[in-house]
DNA sequence: TTTGGCGTTGTTACCGCTAACATAGTCGAA
DNA sequence: TTCGACTATGTTAGCGGTAACAACGCCAAA
């Protein structure tokens, strides 16, 4: 019973012209795709009669509900979101912008959102910046313009012309999250005196803190740390400055050296022999921005038969895959890599439907001793 | 000059009512974000003539065009993409469906399609689709809604349903690329009776067959496959199927092994020891679906004094950062994870702009020989 | 002076869908 | 029988932009 004649609805264009007047401009068409007239007509109903089988099946009739669904499969309807959010002002994607995706750490979280937010059935548009605020300003514009349920940044730096679309963005309702950070509000700064953002992540400082006492309590006393090649990434300088300031509070030497740009595991084999020569005194132990420098410096170690920990203990920070296989194994910080990816997907979730906002969330994190920092 | 008096536009809701009659119905407003007609307001013009500027700011005269820029800048307005898209028909969206984010494979390649796409001022939807081809073609569905720009799929296998979807939006216009495979059409297959989409990748079976030379050349006889432990990856089957038929043709001998799921480099560590005794004789070399299987095991050869490669080769895929720095290094394949998404991002921009579908493309790959198959 | 072209801006209708209100039809209680 | 509550569907008017066409002023050519 599809092709039954149904009443013609007088906007429907595709049925040929029909020469019936003059047509007062040439129609614009749909690119042929089945609208919810074309369902409508179909089924014998009007298109918001299918509009609302969509969205609450249970409002229809029962036998109109079949009607619809034969000519829902019959056309191949897919609903145009465009024009569904243009008209009900409801968004289901959720944008989030990231450093770098090619980057494990935020590739899973990415992964995490993703999990997370395709199961409720929303959507994620990715951006990502390469650590630049500029370029972030630049994608969170763009994203803007598509009116997403929900935002997602990366830490809690951002330009001028960035932290207004996103106050803006709150105010008008949308959830603003950022993620990999957690930190107090700064007294004493501009940023003190705005309203700040929902943060799910940790606290850098805190970790920086950590590791610099896991090297301490282990009676080392002229340190380093080796802050990541990427300048821009804020996160590893901080977690530099909490190491040195808890390192020197203890009487500690602290020595900073940055890692040189390109491959990491590369960066770390160069660092190794700085490390080896640097300093006032001996440097006994060296903290690193990221497993992988860790890494290349432990098996430089291993190719120059410096031994570790005796002679120099090495600790790195994301705990990757490779870390506690390599021997001896890498002591390291293991982050809540997905965990930040899906607690941000429930806390947005959670955020949409109670009307609340969202709340912020310090996730845990884990120094795990293994035989580099001599278990 | 942006507060003196314009014109007012009839349709203008922001004024107040002014009761000057009986309100029809409650008036759905907006957001509160500007729009269009904020703008125009301000600039003392209407809205297409802002429309306009945004999009052509030459066709509108040099005066017009300072209030709008400063009506622009005053009112902080961002364009609503679903209206725009919504009337012109036109997106500016590119909706990708992977299989993993995690897996830093295609981790690269989304940051290479993000990298090209973001600099022509296209957007990047993802969604992820764990290997399943039953999500794929929900996401599909979902993807859809937004009538995407371009279609990018991993892999050349689909459900029924993701087909007909896939060869929908083909016939509309829509680019529809395959990443990660580059195969040619197969005969006497259902396949074979379709349309088939662009392909951007390389040849799984050319690689298995390569890395199966490459183990004959260097005299094994008796080899091994071990394959992923994501039973859906089917081009890691398709690469050892290629590997074994080349193997036995030479009159090797060829035993495949399934690594188990879980942690990569554990499963690689795991299956050293079934390589070491299983076969009908001896097994002198093995390659594996990934660099993280092989490095794994390589780790494991090390532990257990196993000589690699004088006792056992291996030869992984993917070349991962990881393998060069290992001691023998890694031999593997090498693969255009970031130009794979690059070049998907020109095919489609070439498309959109030349109105041609996009062109397939084989990339190169390349067995890199290091010292576990015995440089 | 008339005419036509050009440059600039405005008017109208429409993209596909949904909120709000309106209207039939059904059924039970008064 | 009448009324009201309730169910199921329809009508209208937008959401915020853009395509197509119209119109206006100006100036040069006829």
């Amino acid at each position: 019973m599809l092709t039954n004649p149904v009443k013609k609805s007088p906007s429907l264009t595709l049925e040929p012209p029909a020469d019936e007047g003059p047509t007062p401009r040439q129609a614009r068409r749909g690119h042929g795709r089945a609208t919810l007239q074309t369902v409508a007509q179909a089924a014998g109903v009007t298109a918001i009669t299918v509009s609302r089988f969509l969205r609450a099946p249970a409002v229809v009739a029962s036998d109109t509900a079949l009607r619809i669904k034969a000519a829902l499969a019959h056309t191949g309807y897919v609903p145009n979101k465009q024009a569904g959010l243009l008209a009900s002002g409801v968004s289901n994607m959720v944008a989030a912008l990231l450093p770098n995706l090619a980057n494990s750490i935020f590739a899973e979280t990415a992964q995490g959102l993703s999990d997370g937010l395709q199961a409720a059935g929303y959507e994620l548009l990715i951006a990502s910046t390469g650590y630049s605020l500029e370029r972030e300003e630049h994608q969170l514009r763009a994203v803007l313009g598509w009116h997403p349920a929900a935002l997602v940044v990366t830490g809690r730096r951002h330009s001028a012309g960035a932290l207004k679309l996103l106050v803006a963005a709150q105010a008008s309702g949308t959830p603003v999250i950022e993620i990999w950070d957690h930190h107090p509000p700064e007294h004493g700064t501009r940023r003190a005196a705005r309203q700040h953002f929902t943060q799910i992540g940790f606290n850098h400082d805190d970790v920086g803190r950590a590791m610099a006492q896991h090297l301490l309590r282990a009676g080392h006393r002229v340190l380093a740390y080796v802050d990541s090649g990427v300048a821009e990434d804020y996160r590893a300088h901080e977690r530099g400055m909490a190491f040195c300031t808890a390192a020197q509070a203890a009487g500690a030497h602290v020595v900073v050296i940055s890692a040189p740009a390109g491959d990491a595991f590369d960066a770390g084999r160069q660092v190794l022999g700085e490390l080896l020569q640097a300093g006032p005194a001996r440097i006994t132990a060296a903290a690193f921005a990221n497993d992988h420098l860790a890494c290349g410096a432990l098996l430089e170690a291993g190719r120059r038969r410096v031994a570790v920990p005796a002679q120099l203990a090495l600790l790195g920070f994301g705990d990757f895959a490779i870390s506690r296989q390599l021997s001896p194994a890498m002591s390291s910080v293991q982050l809540p890599r997905h965990a930040i990816g899906e607690q941000t997907a429930r806390s947005i979730l959670n955020a949409l439907r109670q009307g609340l906002p969202a709340v912020p969330v310090a996730l845990p994190w884990a120094l795990v001793v293994r035989g580099s920092t001599g278990a």
